[in-house]
DNA sequence: GTGGGTGCAAACAATTTGCAAGTCG
DNA sequence: CGACTTGCAAATTGTTTGCACCCAC
């Protein structure tokens, strides 16, 4: 799903030129689960890319965006965060590690889809739900890693 | 709901000092129903009230979120948005007029929150939920008032 | 070869900060 | 009066833009 091929091929399916830096920035976008910003990214790469700048990453996620190989995502703080999980799914906020994590559930979407349905809100066409889960993280390890 | 001795009130029982800056901008908090940004408040309020400062308007929303008199809400774009609506209500993004709209619906928050809980995902407390449904506006209006 | 892509730097936008002056309690 | 609040301006942070150079096709 994220190898080398994969992703050029995507980025030719999307009628873009194949280049070092969207090869690099695409596998960083896939591999980082909570949903990054573009400084992120730049962070994550530039030690292996050091000539790759920040602008660039901005600009290719914006392209990414535009193409349809990721989509912009809902934040709280008032940055730009990105993520490549195209597919309808809902977050998970943890609020107390601030990790957002992914939580697909077709049933779950389902339900809430069907329940809207009936309601039949007028003036409106809704296209699709999604559903922001705010929890807290149990970890065990959590209260022994405070030291 | 909204009146001035009511606002003064909530004020005082935030512990927070009552001045004529933090009324005028609570309450077109409370009149704004989209989700504002502090530039939209100022932009508001600056015509009755031509001292006060952008400033002035970031600090005073910063303020109201820590103590509980207002909240900050996701946005898509990556502006700091507010709202003083503390009740969990769920978000209709209407994308083609760019409008966020409240939607408030107990049976629906049963709902998702009956289904998780059977779910009992682990590791996991969770603390509430907020639906955000992306719809389009459908308007009469709007195709004649092109003009 | 050429049109799209990149790097760099400057511009812009939104928010934050520092501080002197003002005001609520 | 004293601590909190405000207004102003400068600083910071994050994003966008313009443009010369570069490279994938």
């Amino acid at each position: 799903m994220g190898s080398l091929t994969d992703i050029q091929e995507k980025l030719t399916q999307a009628g873009l030129k194949i280049t070092h830096q969207r090869l690099v920035i695409y596998e960083a976008l896939i591999k980082s689960m909570s949903h990054p910003t573009a400084e992120y990214i730049y962070e994550k790469i530039k030690k292996k890319n050091p000539s790759m700048s920040l602008g660039t990453v901005h600009k290719t996620l914006d392209k990414f965006v535009e193409v349809d190989l990721a989509k912009k995502v809902l934040s709280v703080d008032h940055l730009k965060r990105f993520d490549a999980n195209l597919a309808h799914h809902n977050h998970i906020y943890l609020e107390n590690s601030k990790e957002i994590i992914d939580y697909h559930d077709e049933e779950l979407q389902d339900l809430i889809l069907e329940y809207l349905k009936k309601k039949d809100l007028k003036n409106i066409k809704i296209k699709d739900v999604q559903l922001q889960i705010n929890a807290d993280k149990i970890d065990q390890k959590l209260s022994v890693s405070i030291k």
